[in-house]
DNA sequence: TAGTGAAAATGACATGGGTCAAGTGTATAA
DNA sequence: TTATACACTTGACCCATGTCATTTTCACTA
């Protein structure tokens, strides 16, 4: 991208943010986004896995993804990572350091990215005014609480099969939710960040991988996914209620 | 408890509340507390094993705990439940109902329980008014999200063993917390529960009760626990980061 | 105080998926 | 174009934990 066009992204305003329909605006009036969009800081470039922040890290706000991915996680002192979450373009990190003023895990980038930030203590000023703003940070801590509860079953109940299976609609989903294909898209992250997300190891997700093309039901070239076929790919995960939303 | 014992403490306020230092109430100052007092209802009393929501239901509002314990679950199709939380005395559940205004995933009593509940709009009105009180919902909510990441790392990082000491520890914190003894304590779930939460078999909990015991950690009777060696559990999941606050 | 049913413990055995050790791409840089 | 390094794949082996079957213990009731 030149460095025109860069910058002219980089001024670009909720208003105008193809992704505000997935992001915090979202179900706000014109007015309150404008006044929203006073306070939120413009999109930052990051390379590939730097981290944004840390445990014991300040809280300033919440960071909204607008290109490429970012992942939060924590870690076991002997050096294993469990990663909590993906967060894709539209959609929102950051939430773990409310509760201290501090940061409790780890955030950083898997490719190259920009995000906006969101100051928190400008956030609760405008909340206090504005009871549509409250009812959309309620929706997304509703949201944030509800995936990790998904996560949560996923990790203590289901086989390692249904952990990828699941896995991979989630991130279709998401795709179609911001308009692309659901079914022909790039992973944003690495085999290893499959496993860590998942529980599982790195070889297990290649063995996997490589049994779910052998039964038809996905082809996978490095990070390119096509899902050829989606009614099998639900079926190794039918045994768990709730898969609507994620 | 007789009936006029009983009478007695469900016309408990929350200023009077013995739990108010763990409830919602905390760092409120008392005429903010009555405010909130005057919207939230008075403890109902339940039996073991009672249905408190299910997914689906509509949400109201939160819960506070006042006796007993509470757990919150999922469940596969194929039956095999996930528990997300205990919820003893003082701690508050149901956050799981915000994002849709409709509850996710089921919550049930573990013992004779008694709650308060706290009508969600009337709390959200009390919140456009109440700075402080926004910031103890905020903190509620961090707290949840911070306990199930930690939660997603104990199902997908540790084993059993450490899960099982992550967990005596974690319990044992949170009755020190009440003001009881972190050491010599009764646990209100079963086995079975304690194994869905862990994510583990229950033949597995009963074994590894038998080894701690046997390396003399803890004693354990049925659901009385004594922890005999504080440092040897706590060496059992020295390889987790944070282990301070659940 | 004996009887009943559920919870918990125990033992024997099976296996999913982890670990370790090579291999095989593939993208970047010289 | 070749070198280098890293991500990914593959194969062989094995162990922690699950599963199944049985026994023991306890709480409750008659």
């Amino acid at each position: 991208m030149s460095q025109v066009q860069l910058a002219k992204q980089l001024r670009v305003s909720c208003e105008s943010c193809s992704l505000s329909e997935l992001c915090l605006p979202r179900g706000l009036t014109v007015q309150e986004i404008s006044q929203l969009d006073d306070y939120i800081e413009r999109p930052r470039k990051l390379d590939p896995n730097t981290q944004i922040y840390q445990p014991g890290d300040k809280f300033f706000g919440f960071y909204a993804v607008r290109s490429g991915g970012v992942k939060t996680y924590l870690t076991k002192k002997t050096g294993e990572q469990q990663i909590l979450g993906f967060h894709l373009p539209g959609e929102i990190f950051g939430l773990d350091g409310m509760e201290h003023n501090s940061h409790r895990c780890y955030a950083s980038t898997m490719d190259n990215t920009s995000y906006c930030t969101i100051p928190f203590e400008k956030l609760d000023e405008l909340c206090a005014e504005l009871p549509d703003l409250r009812v959309q940070v309620y929706k997304l801590l509703g949201h944030e609480i509800n995936c990790d509860h998904s996560h949560q079953l996923l990790l203590g109940q289901q086989t390692a099969h249904e952990r990828l299976a699941t896995f991979l609609l989630s991130i279709s989903s998401r795709f179609k939710h911001r308009g692309f294909s659901p079914t022909s898209f790039m992973l944003p992250m690495s085999r290893h960040d499959i496993a860590c997300y998942l529980g599982i190891a790195v070889e297990t997700v290649s063995r996997l991988f490589k049994s779910f093309q052998q039964q038809g039901i996905v082809k996978i070239n490095r990070k390119q996914v096509d899902i050829l076929n989606m009614d099998l790919l639900t079926g190794l995960v039918a045994n768990c209620e709730e898969s609507d939303s994620l």
